[in-house]
DNA sequence: ATTGACTGATTGTCAGACAATCTGTGGGTC
DNA sequence: GACCCACAGATTGTCTGACAATCAGTCAAT
């Protein structure tokens, strides 16, 4: 419709998504900054209001926006749960094993961890060990405050490692994982294993010694690896049974 | 967290994705399937359709649908041009540091190739020699083949290596640094040094010798990593100069 | 200064319209 | 029969206009 009319496939709402994206990435939109109006972006970029919104919706799904009543803003943290959910969906629509999952939650947090160690300074140290002790008093039936008890205790070990984009694709997969456990009722044994496993890896980082730390947790997660799948096996017997 | 996101604000378009995700987990749409038409789907779900297209415009950038002028399929491959772009803006609004994403790609990238050892048939190394061949063969001045002869080689052993989920990851991981170096020109030398590097990464696949494998590209890695921030640096002390 | 109602702005949603393009059909030609 | 072309129908991509719900800011009353 306009000078742009190339011949190629590019619809009106990519051309919107790139040039939104291109205010992002120069800077001139900075993260927490407010977008303009749709009915503005709209009137400014010469396109129906139909198309920016396709386009704001696009962005918000790559977690680059976020959109509220009030208007859409630049995010503030990478945060992609639709990303997240996606690769869920994608791994039980392709049978995905969990195992490769898990091996990839494996290279990342030994890596993460091995790097942690070297950054860590005494505060740290306490923090982490405040975490772990808010673990260890959770109770059995508040799975929830457990679950987010040890996101926040590898967050932090993994912010550590000073390594951003390592710690977002951690994240990614913790989630993921974290999803297809929301099918599988935890037991008050795994809480309680999970504490003495932390226990023995804040350990390790207290002694700051990367080989130790690597190897704890590689035990850990091999060890949980194993636990998921049996359990994982039992219900589909469970399931077959039942049908 | 999730939880908290998903009571605030349920959008038309929100539940129409929620609705597709669901048909395609349980298997009811399966990879290359045609989704019913935008019409259909408003009729069939109740809601008009640009609910139905802000979704799909969704679906398409989550990577778990495809669309074209005859209509919209279930992806069929894994890919998502979208996601590796937000990265890369995401990237550069953050200021996240090229190091970062280069360590990402040579953990990924070692494991892959360790992995891919033990998998290793005859003809596989006879598609690797070629692909190598065919990476000496090509003139410096196409580099866009080179670079596609490059990904294939690696693509070829990643996919070797048996972890989809990994695979995709380091793909995500180079098509980003593809993309910075989008900015940066190639030159001869840094092609004709990739060949020998192609070359003897090859002749330790050939030993199926694991560690050699994973010192290999380590050092290759390493190697690349060096020049390209030195380039870097290089190219910036040039604009500033230019300014 | 705090509260509460009003107004305007903004988003979320729908319906209708239109051009461009793809699909498939049917006839005509060799 | 095989090939080619024109035509009609279907589908997407886009714009416009409309409306309710909700949020932000204003302003008056207490």
């Amino acid at each position: 419709m306009s000078v742009f009319t190339r011949v190629d496939r590019s619809t009106v709402s990519d051309t919107v998504i790139d040039q939104i994206m291109e205010l992002i990435s120069t800077g001139a939109l900075k993260s927490g900054d407010r977008l303009p109006t749709e009915h503005g972006l709209s009137e400014q970029l010469g396109v129906g209001r139909s198309s920016v919104r396709e386009a704001l919706k696009a962005l918000e799904m790559l977690g680059l926006v976020t959109r509220r009543k009030e208007g859409s803003f630049v995010s503030a943290e990478m945060s992609m749960p639709a990303l997240t959910k996606a690769l869920y969906v994608d791994m039980l629509a392709r049978e995905l094993e969990i195992r490769h999952l898990y091996q990839v939650r494996r290279l990342l947090e030994i890596e993460l961890g091995e790097l942690a160690v070297t950054n860590l300074e005494d505060d740290d140290l306490a923090e982490l060990e405040a975490l772990c002790v808010a673990m260890e008093n959770t109770p059995d039936t508040d799975i929830q405050r457990h679950v987010r008890l040890d996101r926040q205790f590898h967050r932090t070990l993994s912010e550590l490692a000073g390594n951003p984009v390592m710690t977002r694709l951690w994240e990614v997969t913790f989630e993921v994982l974290l999803e297809v456990r929301q099918r599988i009722p935890f037991t008050p044994q795994n809480i309680r294993h999970s504490d003495a496993r932390h226990r023995v890896l804040l350990d390790a980082l207290r002694e700051r010694d990367p080989a130790k730390v690597r190897q704890t947790i590689a035990e850990t997660l091999e060890n949980g690896e194993v636990r998921l799948v049996e359990r994982l096996a039992q219900l589909e017997a469970e399931n077959d049974e039942a049908v």
